[in-house]
DNA sequence: TATTGTTATACTCTATAACTATA
DNA sequence: TATAGTTATAGAGTATAACAATA
């Protein structure tokens, strides 16, 4: 084919009749480390995505609900009930913006921050152990194609 | 490109407070595709799951459910349902495995196998659309990498 | 005794629409 | 008129346990 390497497609490893659909494999790694985070995050009462929540609030990112909402891929309305929950246990606040009384801030308190942080630390192990096959650099390469799959599109 | 930038962590275009995660990286990624393979498919009145299950039986693999089961990552309780809709509509079968009473092998019929070909074909554009920002190579290299990810660990 | 397929059930997640308060 | 957040609700997906037939 196209001045390509060798021959015309590699396909290594036979992985299955859907070995070669990216979307299944997407799909099959997904379902992988979800399942390592969210046996990791069991200790916290954390589920995935009240993490991703947690992780938002607390970075310098000051999103609001709606911001939250769009980089999550979930519905504004979802992301009220992870809030509210993570509101309750004392991990995070919704700040109001003064300039746009709509809109809620949503931040960490110290606790949140605290949680967060032995979170991090364990999810951060668990997707280490999930992704043992691939190398430092492998990782890294994994890590930048799959930013472009999932914002540039 | 493989000069590499000698640092610790070449972190480009950085995505957002998550951008370093590859769990999360991966569920966005997987949601994105899984959406475009979802809008493709409606024009069949297939699902992801119900085109997954539908490809394998179309496949020379002659899986059982339970096989299936396992490759989709799904309980087998969920792929009895997932069969018998696809048997309903004529487009898959069971076929009992002489050798072991207990297992039924699910191959599709001639129906499923049109049907099949259409919605591949869709699913195709719609993936290949998704990853529009990458080349070739870089998606064989991210197939590549998935694969090592999905099935390795 | 273990395994395949099946049924039933409860639970979580997701999608949609409507409502409020602000802009 | 449009947007952020909220509420309510129905549907889809998921997890679990139990059971029958077969190994």
């Amino acid at each position: 084919m196209e001045g390509m390497t060798q021959q015309t497609a590699p396909v290594d490893v036979d992985a299955g009749p859907l070995g070669g659909d990216v979307s299944f494999l997407l799909a099959r790694a997904n379902a992988v480390a979800g399942a390592a985070a969210s046996a990791a995050l069991k200790a916290f009462d954390l589920k995935v995505r009240s993490y991703a929540v947690l992780a938002l609030a607390g970075s310098d990112a000051r999103m609001n609900q709606r911001e939250i909402a769009e980089y999550l891929r979930l519905d504004p309305s979802q992301v009220v009930a992870l809030v509210d929950d993570l509101q309750k246990r004392g991990l995070a606040a919704r700040e109001p913006d003064t300039r746009d009384r709509r809109t809620n801030v949503v931040t960490s308190t110290t606790e949140g921050e605290s949680l967060l942080a032995e979170a991090r630390t364990a999810v951060a192990e668990a997707e280490h152990r999930a992704q043992a096959p691939l190398t430092r650099i492998e990782r890294d390469m994994l890590s930048h194609l799959l930013r472009r799959v999932a914002f540039d599109s």
